[in-house]
DNA sequence: CCAAAAGTGTTGGTTCTACACCCATGT
DNA sequence: ACATGGGTGTAGAACCAACACTTTTGG
């Protein structure tokens, strides 16, 4: 079956930079082409956006067929039109911008043929497409939105220690930060919900586990709170 | 002639929500459409994106067709995709959003047959397809973003009094400014260059001219320094 | 001389930064 | 007992918000 139009029109597709944060870093989750162009080559996951869908619903089944994963925060990033940035021909993509509790989602197998795996973003392979541009994007917004959205906890698993919570926000913004006033701050905010609770098996003192007051914060947003660092 | 492809493609399109101020308000400009649908509402300056152009070109060449006018920003504001925003079928949006200085482009008249006219954001009229969404997710960017960058002087002529500025933030945020504060953060910038001239014909005492000096903000952007209110 | 807007400093409160030691736990 | 990270307070600097009067100019 085909489809004809009086004047030639772009194929628009949906890519997704989904990060996941461990232990030692910030990870994007990349997919190995099977196909040319580009065969081999690591590249975010994506596909074409089908008629009767909108953005954000291609880009959660994408992700779901890619690499099996439901997210908690997707937001549309950029979208990148440059009309040679694919081989075949004129492709517009939407870029979308996932987090996801890489806690829950350990190295989940990609569903169809192709391989998933997170690579730390500061040591990614070469990619296809401009997808570097788009993972620079990425990062550039996430490093933005962390400091004034509270979005950082949908990297964290729902119990965490402040530690934890301070090495993401050194890793994503890429600085040091102080302990003490690091952790006054955000006590200060009163979003942290202290759990009598504290973390297992570790080898010293283990640390109180906190909890995001979602519901909390909704509410202080709209009595005009802003979040901040 | 005609094009046809394996699968079906949504069309692609431009729309671009230009920002103007004048002595009363801040003003979108407007176009009324001539053709269904939504003859005789008043839309977006926007069109179908060519093959061999980029998006931002395509943005460029819409303003300049539409509405006769440059304009000195323009960044991508955010693209719309529901399935049902257009009735003649899938038609997926990219909306810019644009700064000019108004004071210049004097009520330029289309140059093609449609009407091109400035309306006050806070007073439209029932615009067609989803563009009341596009101006207000546009209002919104520019909100936020008029205080951590310097944008507000792209709506202002090059050289402005400290009131005319003052007057464009309120305008913008919605909200009085104390004056004494105003001019003291934003002079500590020190990204103003105070100008050997005062303004001409007015009926109480002249104030000062200034211009923005894009060279020093430059500099100081390289060194870390950050742009905030 | 009146109307209109320009221009100008201080004070008190809040927030930010820098900084070092003791504590609890597991090995 | 030692190694590892957890947890805590203070002081000085910078920044912010609130506030009212004098000056200049044109009509």
């Amino acid at each position: 079956m085909s489809h004809t139009y009086e004047y030639p029109r772009p194929a628009v597709t949906v890519d997704c930079v989904v990060f996941g944060l461990d232990d030692e870093d910030l990870k994007v989750l990349l997919i190995q082409r099977g196909v040319e162009p580009y065969a081999g080559r690591w590249a975010l996951p994506g596909g074409f956006v089908r008629m009767e869908e909108s953005l954000e619903d291609a880009a959660r089944r994408e992700l779901e067929e890619e690499a099996g994963l439901r997210t908690s925060h997707l937001e549309q990033l950029y979208t990148f039109g440059a009309p040679e940035r694919d081989p075949r021909g004129r492709v517009i993509t939407v870029a979308y911008f996932a987090l996801v509790k890489l806690s829950a989602h350990h190295l989940q197998a990609a569903t169809d043929a192709r391989e998933a795996a997170w690579f730390s973003v500061w040591d990614t392979p070469k990619l296809a497409f401009d997808h570097a541009d788009v993972l620079a994007t990425a990062l550039q917004r996430l490093k933005g939105k962390v400091r004034y959205q509270p979005i950082g906890f949908e990297l964290l698993p729902p119990k965490f220690t402040l530690s934890q919570l301070q090495r993401l926000y050194e890793t994503v913004l890429e600085r040091e930060l102080d302990k003490r006033n690091f952790r006054k701050k955000i006590l200060a905010m009163d979003l942290l919900e202290e759990l009598d609770e504290v973390e297992q098996d570790v080898s010293h003192r283990a640390a109180r586990l906190y909890r995001f007051d979602h519901k909390k914060y909704k509410q202080l947003e709209k009595a005009g709170f802003n979040f901040e660092l």
